[in-house]
DNA sequence: ATTAAAATCAAACAGTTGTTTTAAACGACT
DNA sequence: AGTCGTTTAAAACAACTGTTTGATTTTAAT
């Protein structure tokens, strides 16, 4: 039989039904419904719904930000001791969730609304992740930007990723605003716009009063 | 008596709650405890639940834009035919939930999150509300950046806004990673930053990929 | 003071929630 | 064939949800 474990076939549907309908307003009984399994099925392989929640989120997230340390170690290994151009640390941030859209369009939907979920537990599991790769990209770009105060660098990252969460996240509304001229079939084509936005974000001068 | 309307407790209390621990996840019951009325007040004022949540957006969300609008009218009467500076038109864009933020620092959370709700109604309220500024922004940002092709201008006002949201939304976890370097306790300092860092995303050269 | 509308109250309603229980079926191994 | 641990099944549980009801109080105008 090709037929697929049930812990797996869970684990998918629940990821579709939070991405499309919120991880709170999602019931038990649709997830298992829609999997074809029993009610009990969720308690018994992950002992709770947040057991479930979690491991959607761990699946994913985690070969994530695996990708983006990976592509960083590379970079850096061919750049030895020159700084790392900022275009490409910010390809390094954004481009591994290219690949995840690619194979799974939900995830980066649900992703991105949980970054700031009222469940601190929850929010807390995605902010880590962030914590680290923020740190590395900090690391990374004050050689490439020496002149910044280590501030200003720093809120220009949060900016960063506040635009690449809300492209993530809410490219469906862009669509409908532009009259459909800005979709995301090619979705490597986004992504060059969004690091060039960024870099040129990061490398702004400063205005006077900060300066 | 210097009491409050029970309807505005109501307002404040759903506010507060809703923006502290979610929408769904907060009940009448909680709501309507804290803010010491009886738990069928919700539904005698309001109607319903989603009534008082659309009304706890209504509240704030109208003036905010009111304000955008308001700013942008004095600067292109200013400007006559000369085409508004960016950095006017962004000040306009994102200075104005300054003010909000100022006198009722939950709201902007609440709002963040809610731009990217799941429940399409309450999405689309806000949603609709950018729709019009998002158009504005763009007839004024086109004279002022003539190179541009309108779908990478688009795009790039939509970076803009994710910078804007998350800024909004996350601003606290910038805090721990910073370790307490950047907070908002000068608000417009933040404000000034986020403005720099759009201002040169927006003007940024074209890759030869896009050109 | 009387009257009618507006507001509040306690109580109950009907439905959903995540979870637990107990029994049955399955699959692999001796 | 029989025994073991693993998995699935149906049903019940207790707690919580938003909403409604009908009586009571408060408020304001005549």
């Amino acid at each position: 039989m090709a037929e697929i474990d049930t812990k797996e076939r869970l684990l998918d549907t629940a990821e579709r039904l939070f991405a499309e309908g919120g991880v709170k307003e999602t019931s038990v009984r649709e997830i298992t419904k829609e999997a074809g399994s029993n009610l009990a099925s969720v308690n018994y392989h992950f002992s709770s719904k947040y057991g479930l929640i979690r491991a959607v989120i761990a699946r994913r997230i985690e070969p994530l930000n695996m990708r983006r340390f990976e592509l960083l170690d590379t970079y850096e290994a061919e750049a030895g001791d020159t700084p790392l151009p900022i275009e490409r640390i910010l390809y390094a941030l954004i481009a591994p969730s290219i690949e995840m859209y690619l194979e799974n369009p939900n995830f980066l939907r649900l992703a991105g609304r949980m970054i700031s979920d009222p469940d601190k537990d929850l929010h807390r599991i995605f902010a880590s992740q962030l914590d680290q790769v923020f740190l590395r990209v900090r690391d990374l770009l004050m050689p490439a930007l020496p002149n910044l105060p280590e501030s200003e660098l720093l809120w220009r990252i949060h900016f960063t990723i506040g635009a690449m969460i809300h492209t993530w996240t809410n490219h469906s509304d862009l669509e409908l605003r532009s009259g459909g001229i800005c979709k995301i079939t090619d979705i490597r084509e986004m992504v060059g716009r969004l690091i060039n936005f960024c870099e040129a974000g990061l490398k702004a001068e400063l205005p006077d009063v900060i300066k």
